[in-house]
DNA sequence: ATATCCTATCGAAACGTTTCGATTAATTTA
DNA sequence: TAAATTAATCGAAACGTTTCGATAGGATAT
């Protein structure tokens, strides 16, 4: 059978509860005493048993990870790569991610397991989740972090980990401008999804602080989704509408991608005849020719800070840590150009 | 607090042992007695903590599942599908997965942390991993299951989900002669791959069974992945040798994506000058332009049939499942043609 | 020299289950 | 009717830790 702490307790000739200390590295233990143990488990290879751990000390060690069913399978591995951020970060921090999915059609029934069964100390909720989820969620009184998306209601009181997207389109609208453009449609689905709406503002923002005319009819933002799809149809939309615009930005990389497809089929090239910018830098940005300027978002990073701060939530009891904004990064490619004449 | 056990046993008026004996479904239990307790567990709304009964039973109700990194975090979702069939399908047997990757270059040090820790009764290994990191996973004496790969070294001793992919291709070259077509090229990459390597043998399968004539000038299998730009690349190879071919299977979805790429550029029409089958039926087989004819691979299912197969290694103690191969299906869509004349 | 305060260590209880052997009651067999 | 068998239930130990209160010894203050 494997070691116990019971083992390494006999072998570095101390008590068991000396041993959990310095497994613990709580103080008030002299550096003989430490060197002694320590110099036991490597000689032993102890690892302390997690789930006798857990039950003593009535921490599980492990948070859960939420996000919707079609978040998680859809084509674009945005929030995977968001977990892979958390992963990576909760090894760093001796906890493991329990991760489940929830149904678009939540029912109280399937609730994750996790939650009645005392299995995680706290939960990160990834992108948008069924309201009804998170009514039956609260019950539970655990930290609560969520990952690029905040429940309308009662918003203030929710922890939160976001993208910064009014400061990424301000960038993105931005670099257009310094490059001579004026007309700049914006092409965004879904109004109502917080993360559009917040990257319709900083496009807004950009012309403001230039000091230059929004028009509104360059704004199509009435589709129902944010996919490629939904990019094309906004695009065709503008077209019959207008022509008089040089440059694009699309609310996100998909949509940019829907909107090229739609250029091509008319003939306008890009980037000579329209520029075009995205957000979110996924990986197809490199794949589509030509690449596209977008905003970088480091999807890694923002599951690491996740992380950092749930644990933070769960060591420390810490009831709410606020907004966490994570920057985003102008990536110039070869879909943009600079335009003398207007 | 929550209730404990303890708490159902008073409520129902009976032992400590009496509940546990009802909650684990054991024998010699009166109706009566069951009836009670379960009543009881009901109104308390109780729920076996999980950390207790992995320590008391020895179980620890986990399923490690290791993948690669980029397996993971790569575009395509095919991992993330099958790991998703194993997740619902956990559910059902109230095991949780504990989702790990092992980077390329694998060290003795990033061990998954599940092992040491012993917080997995059994492993499910997808997709290709590290060689080094296989020899290290032995040393638990877990049930360990692979999905979609074998290591090639003691491949008897081990036990595996596997997509049929041999049946497979044969039944996409029959579908392709059927339709009258007789010079049907191979595109595939990476031969050294398992998978492809089946998939080529099902390709000549299908010539032999028709008593056809295989051309080995048709088969191009020299790429050194199996992504969309090998197919590309492969598809680039093939006409500049000949274009003496009216069809052609591609060993995966993405690499067919590649070949239309290639034949799109030389003027070639799908399907009307060339017939054009897939594998794997991803996502972007429906969205590219024609729909593709492909090999469907149901993901979820395999998750699923893993984690049947590994949580009955488990519970009874078997040391082998053996090979369990997934079946496939044609599924036909735009991208094939039938051909009367060859 | 005595009382007081730290510091390092330890023993034992506790966490919430499962499981095994013991016990009692009911049933069958001789 | 007594003995043997079976079914239902129970009590207690065990799983492997953490943690709290106790203790002993050394340093410091009085």
């Amino acid at each position: 059978m494997n070691p116990t702490i019971k083992d390494v307790a006999e072998k570095a000739g101390v008590s068991l509860s000396t041993v959990s200390l310095v497994i613990n590295r709580k103080k008030n233990v002299s550096e003989e005493t430490t060197r002694k143990v320590q110099q036991a488990i490597v000689d032993l290879n102890y690892h302390p048993r997690r789930l006798a751990q857990g039950l003593a000390s009535r921490r599980t060690g492990n948070i859960g990870f939420i996000l919707s069913d079609d978040h998680f399978s859809r084509a674009e591995p945005f929030y995977t790569k968001i977990f892979l951020g958390c992963e990576f970060e909760a090894r760093n921090h001796n906890y493991y991610i329990l991760l489940t999915t929830v149904q678009d059609k939540f029912t109280s029934k399937s609730i994750p397991r996790f939650l009645p069964e005392k299995n995680v100390d706290g939960i990160i909720v990834a992108g948008k989740v069924p309201a009804a989820f998170l009514d039956s969620i609260r019950d539970y009184q655990l930290p609560l972090l969520f990952i690029d998306y905040l429940p309308l209601k009662d918003i203030g009181k929710y922890s939160a980990v976001l993208i910064d997207n009014e400061d990424g389109a301000l960038q993105a609208v931005n670099h257009l401008i310094k490059a001579g453009h004026r007309h700049i449609a914006f092409i965004g689905g879904d109004i109502k999804h917080p993360s559009i709406r917040s990257r319709l503002e900083g496009y807004k923002q950009a012309f403001k602080k230039s000091n230059l005319p929004l028009k509104d009819q360059l704004i199509i933002c009435d589709e129902p989704y944010t996919a490629a799809i939904d990019g094309y149809n906004a695009m065709c939309k503008l077209l019959h509408r207008t022509d008089e615009f040089s440059a694009i930005f699309a609310a996100n990389d998909a949509m940019a991608f829907g909107c090229l497809t739609c250029l091509r089929e008319k003939k306008y090239q890009v980037p000579a005849h329209v520029s075009l910018v995205g957000f979110d830098d996924v990986d197809v940005a490199t794949q589509m020719e030509p690449h596209l300027t977008t905003i970088r978002v480091n999807k890694e990073e923002i599951g690491a800070i996740a992380v950092k701060h749930i644990v933070d939530m769960i060591v420390n009891e810490k009831k709410t840590v606020g907004k966490i904004y994570v920057p985003v990064e102008l990536i110039v490619r070869n879909s943009t150009i600079s335009r003398s004449n207007k």
